[in-house]
DNA sequence: TCCTTCCTTGACGTTAACGTCAACGTAAAG
DNA sequence: CTTTACGTTGACGTTAACGTCAAGGAAGGA
């Protein structure tokens, strides 16, 4: 098992692929700090590390949260690891601002979900009758 | 209660203040077709249906839906009260694809909350360690 | 060697969703 | 009658999140 330590990384091309995202965005991420691959003389390297914050932070697009928005949260996986008593209470104050904010998005979907399912009941009892 | 009738309405600049937008924001709606308020003259009315709409608008906008996708939310609240079998049958077709579509988004919302969750613990535990 | 494919950086373009400013009308208050 | 506080339209500006070239480098196959 000589080679077990060898890790699987991507290319931007393989990850981009993989994603389902352009090789652009993924450049566009690095250059706003959000992504940081290593480099094999020009060309990027992307380890698995780097794909998970990569879907975090295209999970978090998918429902709004904006580029900085995502940033913030993906920083604080490496925040979390702190040492100081200070910071790690920061963090957790941040964290519990970011938790509500999601909730009352969580809770903006699911009224307009529940009224969206209103209105197809409509449509179909509007369709009982036209039989 | 000869009154009765007289129901509630209100101006731009009301509207606004009352939902925590520019007016700018509520005539840019209108441009783009989602609110079509009645006039006074010249100046723009609201009743309270107009009301509702802009209330669905915003809720959507907050969790990432563009003023296209709110508008067509929206215009199907009309589209409902069809009396077509086709128009209904194809409405109803199509408020299935969004509902799949805001499941997908409560997905990525529910995930993401529980990473932040997931983090919060991380820091409680190190905060614990350090006593 | 040449061709293709993938990578690089740099720079300008585009779209959505408003912000901002100008120039003007009008109705109530002082 | 003028000032203040709304309202109107029109037009240009701004920000975010990429899209879209352009120009070039490095590796591998025919």
């Amino acid at each position: 098992m000589v080679a077990a330590t060898q890790e699987k990384t991507w290319t931007v091309g393989e990850l981009a692929e993989e994603l389902g995202v352009t090789t652009r965005t993924l450049r566009h991420y690095e250059a706003e700090g959000l992504l940081a691959p290593r480099r094999a003389g020009q060309n990027r390297v992307y380890t698995a590390r780097d794909r998970a914050r990569l879907r975090l932070i295209l999970r978090g697009r998918r429902f709004g949260m904006t580029l900085a928005e995502c940033r913030e949260i993906v920083d604080m996986y490496d925040g979390a690891e702190s040492s100081e008593r200070l910071q790690l209470t920061t963090l957790l104050a941040r964290l519990d601002d970011i938790s509500a904010d999601l909730r009352r998005r969580q809770d903006d979907l699911r009224r307009t979900l529940a009224e969206v399912g209103e209105v197809a009941g409509q449509c179909r009892r509007r369709l009982d009758e036209l039989v």
